[in-house]
DNA sequence: TCCGTATTCATACATACGTATGAATACTAA
DNA sequence: TTAGTATTCATACGTATGTATGAATACGGA
């Protein structure tokens, strides 16, 4: 970890990038600190503790994750064009934390970081415009807005992380770049196929 | 937790619960073993290890979940029907603590435990041959069949965890009746609009 | 330079963890 | 009833956990 950079900013990446990894409850304050080259106490001493730094992680990667979706949501182009570069988006970025993040506490009982929450909020709220507008100008069909654009939502999510399966059961494997294209083509097709009027 | 029922079994159904809502990592033997009226070595001596009961507890709640998929495939119907049917019931059966845990642990960079790849492997070979016979009578458009069985599914597991979300985010409300109908009319309406030719 | 605050550091604390151990008890077949 | 195995039980071991503590050091403005 480079140590040119500040204390919280290496906590905040080192443990972003764990947590994203690995989940809250397999990573420990300690591996955080030594891999960002910090004291033991760095944690409680910049953020108060290993939840209040897991809650600032989301923070950190969950803004420029939904600034894009607002940001592409706010281009020009037809809606159902616009909700295809975000699900492009959502399946191509490098570094892309937040799906799998959002995936694993969704799939966990325990009580939503608020973070994560605003994070949703805003992600879905930016597609469920899209979806209105298309519904407004005739483009894509009935229905309820928030429902739709978590249906939208759902599959490149899921495509994301499926990545993991083995190429003989799903057919996925995100390092082939020619894969990756079909499989880009396959997610918006079916995507707009489930919107269209 | 039922002391008439024999110790290994209620450490199976005490861990399974206690797995599929909070993870592996959350949940420590302790925790199982007390809950389950047992001794702290009930684990150690009946499974071996904590790793060892975690995948008998994916096995004995995969199983039956995996054979559901595999009986509706092969009941009459139209293949879109019996796509319809297995949604319906991925959405809809109670106590159904498959799909979450699923979805955590694809999300988390942890190797997949064998008994859930093969879980995963007999859910997306049924839809994936239901998929590859409606390509064969028409009804179905082309494409990859294991893919199609991905995107077919990850609509239901989404929504299934997506209850968690408040309603005001998403409008989703897995507890209401009437809601709950509509949601999983919009869920195969999406999918049979995105497979149908 | 000096002072006061900010940060780092090593270490301690109490608790929790998964697993091992060996004695005690329960059970089954002869 | 007895012998032998299966299971339960309390407890111990070593390690890991998140956080607290107080001394040491660094730093920035007077």
């Amino acid at each position: 970890m480079n140590t040119k950079l500040p204390v919280p900013e290496r906590l905040l990446a080192v443990a972003g990038d764990l947590f994203a990894r690995e989940g809250y409850d397999a990573v420990s304050v300690r591996q955080i600190t030594s891999r960002a080259k910090a004291n033991l106490g760095a944690v409680t001493y910049h953020f108060g503790s290993k939840e209040a730094l897991f809650h600032a992680v989301i923070d950190r990667m969950g803004t420029p994750f939904a600034d894009r979706f607002v940001a592409i949501a706010a281009e020009r182009g037809t809606p159902l064009d616009r909700i295809t570069r975000i699900v492009t988006m959502v399946l191509t970025e490098r570094n892309l934390p937040a799906p799998a993040m959002i995936l694993r506490e969704l799939a966990t009982d325990r009580p939503l970081p608020p973070p994560l929450m605003q994070l949703m909020q805003r992600n879905l709220a930016a597609v469920a415009g899209l979806v209105r507008e298309g519904q407004a100008d005739g483009s894509i069909r009935a229905g309820d807005p928030s429902l739709l654009a978590l249906s939208v939502m759902a599959q490149p999510f899921l495509m994301r992380i499926a990545s993991r399966i083995p190429r003989d059961i799903a057919g996925v494997d995100r390092t082939d770049m020619e894969t990756q294209r079909r499989l880009v083509k396959h997610v918006v097709t079916t995507i707009i196929r489930s919107l269209a009027s």
